[in-house]
DNA sequence: ATATAAATAGTAATCATTACTACTTACAAA
DNA sequence: TTTGTAAGTAGTAATGATTACTATTTATAT
């Protein structure tokens, strides 16, 4: 892989925020150090990004956002406000029930809790 | 709300599955018995029937998928053939963690687990 | 029967994302 | 150091899922 200055600069973006941005987001950002780099450079190096281990992508209703934090985490997500927020909190199933019930091999637990941040509380 | 044909035969389509299609499978069968029948109508109704509570969506990548079982379930989903499987697995978060440690007011929970399904073992 | 607002078919538009293409550049070898 | 070349980029076109628009049809209340 060549050293890209666009990917580097795209990695520290996706890396430097918790806000778990979208690709539109990590462009507007990105203009801001590269006058004209192209939304497609954004979403080609999201993805080499991704494909390569150093961001995560979370699909969120009919958007991709990115996550910077490669910890095996999930997310809290406001429906108020859109936002998602990294949680520690574990996920537990029982394995052998999905084998035995279901004859299904499971490999990986994906959820978010829905609910209102400490932005809307009155 | 008035009667419409339409919307009964796409209620009926989705009810009758437990593939939980997306627009375009449900329009293809609904064509079946309306040959005329615009997928206009069948993104418009399906959202309608969701709204009403006859039937659920589910966000999967970057399709929505529609579902028949409206009672509260979870899906195993299947990362070789997108196979998305109804069980009666609980999931059980700690509330009073979540609203200490985060400040965050859960309401509800999305999960599933990915793995592979009984297809796919030799 | 008639009026009328809701629903439809057919089509155009939108939005997120991907594909294409001519130009630029990192970098390896001469 | 030049130079060759394939990887990467900018700019733009295309795609796929979904939504919006509009003239026409239809359910249904009077
Ligand atoms: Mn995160
Ligand atoms: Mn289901
Ligand atoms: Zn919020
Ligand atoms: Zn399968």
């Amino acid at each position: 892989m060549r050293y890209s200055y666009q990917r580097e600069v795209i990695k520290n973006i996706v890396c430097s925020t918790k806000s778990h941005p979208n690709a539109e987001w990590v462009f507007c950002e990105a203009k801001k150090q590269i006058e004209n780099i192209s939304l497609g450079t954004v979403y080609r190096n999201l993805k080499i990004l991704e494909n390569t281990g150093k961001i995560k992508s979370i699909h969120d209703d009919n958007q991709v956002r990115y996550d910077g934090n490669i910890d095996d985490h999930h997310h809290l997500k406001c429906v108020e406000c859109g936002a998602l927020i990294d949680t520690d909190i574990q996920s537990n199933f029982d394995r052998k029930k999905i084998i035995d019930d279901y004859d299904f091999e499971p490999n990986e637990v994906k959820f978010f809790i829905l609910g209102k941040c400490k932005k809307h509380t009155k």
